[in-house]
DNA sequence: TAAAAATTTGATAATAATTATTATTTAATA
DNA sequence: TATTAAATAATAATTATTATCAAATTTTTA
């Protein structure tokens, strides 16, 4: 759970970061940032959509679309695709790995500090330049056993 | 480039497998199975559909969908699904992990006897049961620097 | 080997997720 | 507040995938 403070800090940062990026604050995309910003459960579209439209009825499905689009195009969000259908959405940009239920779908985010220092594996004959890295930890959630 | 030989073996041993669990042995199987063994290039199911069409002009894409999707019930193949849109499948087996190209999404193996000695983050407070794990280094391909 | 039973295929319809279109509305700026 | 560029909402279109089912093929049984 986000402090309440500490959620109204990065809305904060995203309104100017928008702004910075030429990018208009409007009443759709604050709503849809701080959804996915006060949640840590990876909601796909619709799951946001149903969030929000309780507080904000005219907004449109499509709107939730092209808003996360254009969040992940500039930096604002991470888009992710484990085995499941639909695409799964973060706010959550500190570089973490995931927990993957093979059942439900749902994802949890792990931190794990020795992650970070693993050896890259070497490239040289392929010649690809990795960049990062995620790990997807496959298993079981404790709702799911 | 798998062998000849080697790559023989692997269909004859899917022969074998499919007639144990009871699946019947098609020319549709057969072909899906021989083009995907023959490639590491982790292709999706209209890329496969493609390059047997040539040798098997009657071959159906929703026959290559079905058959792709028993072919990971029985575990044959394994399905991945990186950001970008489509499915991708390998018949390899082995435990290994990807290298993804951001830019045109294609998914190079990668095998480092290292990633398998690295501790599992501890999940106590969730209660996630792990069962394993895929890393998937992100970067660019050779052929899109 | 031939007939019967079971499975699979191919053609196509249906569905689900996502993207495109466009008239209307809104936000940023002067 | 008026101007202008950008964004939204409604909805159509597209794309990937799955479902349906009669016909064909494969496997089993006699
Ligand atoms: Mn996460
Ligand atoms: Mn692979
Ligand atoms: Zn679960
Ligand atoms: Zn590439």
């Amino acid at each position: 759970m986000e402090s309440q403070t500490h959620l109204n800090q990065k809305v904060q940062r995203f309104s100017e970061e928008c702004r910075q990026k030429g990018l208009s604050v409007t009443h759709q995309r604050l709503a849809v940032y701080k959804k996915l910003a006060a949640t840590k459960s990876h909601p796909t579209v619709e799951e946001l959509y149903d969030l929000i439209v309780p507080d904000f009825p005219m907004m449109s499905l499509a709107t939730v679309y092209k808003t996360l689009e254009t969040f992940e195009k500039h930096g604002f969000v991470s888009k992710t695709r484990p085995t499941g259908e639909k695409a799964r959405f973060d706010a959550n940009l500190n570089p973490h790995h995931h927990l993957v239920c093979k059942v439900c779908g749902c994802i949890e985010d792990v931190y794990d500090e020795a992650l970070s220092r693993i050896n890259l594996p070497d490239t040289k004959t392929s010649n690809f330049r990795i960049e990062d890295f995620r790990v997807d930890f496959r298993g079981v959630c404790s709702e799911c056993q």
